[in-house]
DNA sequence: ACCAAGTTCCACCACATGGTGGATGTTTGT
DNA sequence: ACAAACATCCACCATGTGGTGGAACTTGGT
């Protein structure tokens, strides 16, 4: 059975291994949602998957390593490939706003997420830099738009730069989701990041979007 | 040498275990500070405190226990006892901010609400509900002072209710502190609440604050 | 000086941890 | 059918874990 798994994709391994691997992941991105990235054993996680602990090592190397996997899959799933070109303030907060919706039947990823980055305050922590620069693109993505929205709409905010209002953005959406986990269902996060992306975009000023 | 220590306070055991109880309370707030809850080990921090582990658990029991007095000791500090008559908006404002402020030179005690906040998400964690009811007493807190402000000063908010504007402001208190820990010194944080906590508040209206 | 209350450390326990090495079975192209 | 690449598990290791029990020492009041 299975007569054209081997050509349809640049592969490594073979299709049963790339797919315990996968089942790894998932269960790896729950358990380190759950209880941190120095919480969590190997085993728990291998266990969870339905395979001996040795067989998640073989898949991975070593702890660290599928940390990074977790966070790559992660990313790759709530920020799809973009073109540059696509990059209106529409198009960016309809993403966040809808990364924030599917992420509430999917509580245990985005608890990753928060436990993570506040963890990874410690210098050492190998998801550091992975999440600093997770934060940097955001950021960099959300203060360009601004800036363009600004000179486009003739907005003036003398409190805060772009750069400023993007990170504070960031930081909100961060604190936002933290909240939410502590007191599900209490805080309206989709309409909040909207409300708060549409007035830093100037969206309800009756403006243009693309060009 | 001493002679005046049994009885300046309602105390419990000697002044020698008192000293040691602190300061492993204190050690214990850097240490699950930086690698969580479940990361870290009584002996690191026995160790860091000079003690044997075993000791630590003489005192506290167990690590839960623990943790619920490191929590409660952070607490204590950083929200000194007040009056209710004292709520004005300055007041919160000011205790607020000058919290932050403080926190700046203690990174790893912000950091450890943070990485508690984040894990407490999980429904067994042995910090959920003092966290929880934490975040209740602030936003009641600030939802109050908005409230009244709101009507001393006529200000009408369509988009959020007290308590809603309320939550969010603790939401993003705490994105400011996660942020910050990836980010050091990148976002005023102690600026950025006084401006949120100004506008909540009206303060800006040239208002007036007490009664 | 006395002694109960309290403090501290040492030795130990059963168990979990991340990681290794090798043996056995499975996939895959040929 | 064959063999190389791969996948999976089992047994094992050194080390770390939270927690217990008890012996030796301090402290503080009388």
């Amino acid at each position: 059975m299975g007569d054209n798994e081997g050509t349809d994709a640049r592969t490594e391994g073979y299709a049963t291994g790339r797919a315990t691997k996968q089942s790894i992941v998932e269960r790896a991105a729950e358990a380190f949602g759950e209880r941190g990235f120095y919480g969590t054993s190997l085993r728990s996680i291998a266990r969870e998957a339905g395979v001996d602990h040795s067989t998640l090592l073989h898949h991975f190397g070593n702890k660290t390593a599928l940390l990074l996997a977790v966070i790559e899959w992660h990313d790759t799933r709530s920020l799809p490939a973009f073109d540059t070109a696509d990059i209106t303030p529409e198009f960016i907060t309809d993403a966040i706003v809808s990364t924030a919706e599917r992420n509430r039947s999917v509580p245990g990823l985005t608890q990753l997420l928060s436990i993570l980055t506040a963890e990874a305050a410690s210098p050492e922590h190998p998801a550091r830099e992975p999440l600093q620069h997770r934060h940097e693109l955001l950021t960099v993505l959300i203060a360009w738009t601004i800036g363009r929205q600004r000179t486009a709409l003739d907005i003036t905010d003398d409190l805060m730069t772009p750069e400023e209002r993007a990170a504070f953005i960031v930081a909100t959406w961060d604190g936002l989701h933290l909240y939410d986990g502590l007191h599900p269902g209490v805080l309206d996060v989709p309409g909040l990041l909207r409300g708060m992306l549409t007035e830093a975009f100037g969206l309800d000023r009756g403006a243009p979007g693309g060009s």
